[in-house]
RNA sequence: GCCGCCGUAGCUCAAUUGGCAGAGCAUCUGAUUUGUAAUCAGAAGGUUGCGGGUUCAACUCCCAUCGGCGGCUCCA
């Protein structure tokens, strides 16, 4: 064969100038290219078109290839052993009916439409008939016919979903559809696949989940199989690990396990009750926000729970939100419980003309809200039907609005670092329902735009997703385990100013109507602190732990001391507990560790003598004696908050 | 709301094929005064989520209902 091996970046193209087609696996084989390992092709790029290793490669073209290291590999693989999941359902069961099966985030799943449900045990069925398809390396051969011949053809294989998209693809203008089949299992399917079923070796079936078809309500409910694929068993294993990590952490065992909050039946669901510990650790946050957002030129208030029905007409919740909010009846009159806290920081910026030199005029409110979430979709702390935000509406002159949005991002970065939270940022643009006019819309959509362009910040943008009031920029927090987390949201609104009619006077003395943003940082702090629990696998910093140091006595003897140290540390502000309880050391210490308190003094016979105690920090296991003053001062410096150093 | 799974002591979990509802931890009482992740003994703790049904007999099988969990084109 004729090539030449062009040297390049890892891996190396090929420029395929033989007089004939070949496909991309024999120019691979011709120059050499390695048959196992993680330089072995999987599949190839084509001008920058991801193709199979089997697909033809025109004379001429430059030829890539893929291996597992290339960052579309992993998508690849698991789309794959998708479907290799679907020919081991198929078979196991004849007559279940396939849906669709794509790769997701961290892994993959596939729909089924079958009379009886998959059991666990079917689970493991499933994946030793998919082993075996592996081990037979079965091959992925990608097929073209027209799109009308393909309608007959799933027609004939009694597959309705399959019809379906066909006949959707058909009206979007399609002529041509491609199929791949991989041992006796044929499927709908763009590509492109790995070369063979070898590669998907390392997978792991995970869990199967009722899913409507096409995520609709009113189309039958299909049965989901989720599971998820690695190039190696090592990677896979790491990353099976890391979910029983996040079992570990997971905010509604550690929040009983630490005495933070619970959630009653009798109480009613997502409405969450706060013990001491988590009191104390919100009142904390809740104490840090209000401290934060005075410094930073904002103004604390507060409104009420519940505001006229009239009101939310006026505002277009009524219209858009209505079934979200909760309604009640006082003399006749009807009343909604808020489930936005907007409207009363309007009142408060027209209880009195305003002039340009007001704004912008910047309203923070702790609020908390109540909004109808379905039964089905309720978890833990992150998602909860009474929820308290820290919510701000800055009213600007529309000149203003740049500079007020990079305010905001600048919070939300010096909130984050704060928590050692690393973030991303997404643009949502106009929903299909939604209120307010086209040049509105788009004014707003460039303000937003315009703030994170000047920021250089990285995002994405989610066409159609933002408010029915107008656009918004999420922010998704990552946390220790690299989950993102939608969180901190700032929202453009020049709708709600035009209904409520406010007005400010400019320098020219006309009157204007100022802009609203609405935004908060942590979102809500329910769900803020659920994150921090599992960010922190319970074990907070110093700042936020509700219990700073526990005292711990090893006899009676050392009562007075430990006493006299807890005392000299409660009224220098720290959190302390003590145990004076008749218990060996031991016990005590097990119980200090599991509560996660980072800092543990021990005081016994010779802590007496000198009159010190034996400190024992949380992250180190090491121990040092210390007086007062000295633990006093390790503890003013550790209780720090981060971002006010 | 819908599909699937699950509800046994405060917590974590047992109970053979339908045959007397049990253990550890926590709690209480007593002994023990103890040095860095669990001292010993005893006691108490239950209408097996709730309501029906089948059966000589139901934690176990059936129906209904309430609640929790996993998920519902990855979207918060």
């Amino acid at each position: 064969m004729d090539y030449n091996v062009i040297k390049n970046n890892q891996p190396q193209s090929i420029q395929w100038s033989g007089p004939q087609p070949a496909t991309a696996a024999e120019l691979f084989a011709a120059a050499g290219l390695p048959k196992k390992g993680p330089e072995k092709p999987l599949a190839a790029r084509v001008g920058g078109v991801i193709v199979d290793l089997l697909a033809v490669v025109a004379p001429g073209s430059d030829v890539e290839p893929v291996d597992c290291r290339d960052p579309e590999a992993l998508d690849i693989l698991r789309h794959s052993v998708s479907h290799v999941m679907a020919e081991a359902v198929v078979k196991l069961f004849p007559g279940v009916k396939v849906a669709i099966g794509p790769s997701i985030e961290e892994g993959f799943y596939y729909d089924f439409d079958s009379p009886t449900a998959f059991t666990p045990d079917d689970l493991d069925k499933i994946s030793a008939e998919m082993t075996k398809i592996v081990n037979e390396s079965q091959l992925f051969i990608r097929e073209e016919i027209s799109a009308a011949e393909a309608v007959e053809r799933f027609k004939a294989l009694n597959e309705p979903y399959k019809v379906e998209i066909i006949e959707d693809l058909i009206k979007s203008g399609e002529s041509q559809v491609s199929f791949y089949r991989c041992g006796d299992f044929v499927d709908l399917c763009r590509g492109p696949h790995i070369a063979d079923t070898s590669f998907g070796s390392a997978f792991k079936l995970l869990s199967v989940a009722g899913a409507y078809w096409r995520g609709d309500e009113k189309r039958p409910m299909l049965q989901r199989i989720y599971g998820t694929a690695f190039f190696s068993a090592k990677e896979l294993r790491v990353y099976l690990e890391l979910l029983e990590e996040a079992k570990k952490r997971d905010h509604r065992k550690l929040g009983k396990e630490l005495e933070l909050f619970s959630v009653h039946e009798e109480i009613g669901g997502g409405l969450v009750v706060w013990h001491p510990k988590g009191a104390l650790l919100r009142t904390i946050l809740e104490e840090f926000e209000r401290h934060e957002h005075l410094r930073r030129g904002y103004d604390v208030v507060m409104g009420p729970q519940i505001l006229r029905s009239e009101l939310w007409k006026k505002s277009g919740h009524l219209d858009y939100y209505s079934e979200n909010m909760y309604f009640t009846e006082i003399d006749g009159s009807s009343y909604a419980i808020k489930p936005m806290n907007c409207l009363s920081h309007m009142f408060i910026y027209n209880s009195k003309l305003r002039s340009y030199r007001d704004l912008p005029l910047r309203l923070f409110e702790l609020g908390t809200v109540q909004r109808h979430e379905k039964s089905g979709v309720l978890h833990g702390l992150t998602r909860v039907r009474q929820f308290t935000q820290d919510d701000s509406h800055i009213f600007c002159t529309p000149s203003q609005v740049g500079d007020e949005i990079k305010n905001v991002l600048h919070l939300v970065t010096d909130m984050m670092a704060t928590f050692d939270f690393k973030f991303d940022m997404e643009l949502s643009t106009r929903p299909a329902k939604s209120i307010g006019t086209d040049e509105d819309w788009e004014m707003a959509t460039n303000a937003l735009k315009g703030a994170l362009e000047s920021l250089n910040a990285p995002f994405e943008i989610n066409e159609g997703d933002g408010a029915f009031y107008g656009p918004k920029i999420d922010i998704k927090l990552k946390d220790a385990l690299g989950r993102s987390w939608q969180c901190g949201t700032v929202q453009c609104d020049f709708t709600l100013p035009e209904r409520f009619d406010l007005n400010f006077t400019d320098a020219d003395n006309q009157k204007k109507r100022p802009v609203m943003l609405h935004r908060t940082i942590f979102g809500s702090l329910e769900r803020f602190i659920g994150i921090l629990i599992e960010h922190y696998a319970g074990a907070f910093p110093v700042w936020l732990a509700p219990v700073q140091v526990k005292l711990l006595t090893v006899t009676q003897r050392a009562d007075e001391l430990a006493n006299k140290f807890a005392l000299e540390l409660k009224k220098k502000g720290f959190r302390v507990e003590i145990d004076l309880r008749n218990e060996k050391l031991g016990y005590k210490i097990r119980e200090a560790r599991l509560a996660k308190i980072p800092f543990l003094l021990v005081f016994g016979d010779q802590e007496v003598q000198t009159s010190t105690a034996m400190v024992r920090l949380r992250s180190s296991d090491e121990t040092e004696a210390m007086s007062l003053e000295a633990f006093s001062d390790l503890l003013r410096q550790q209780a720090k908050i981060p971002s006010w150093n």
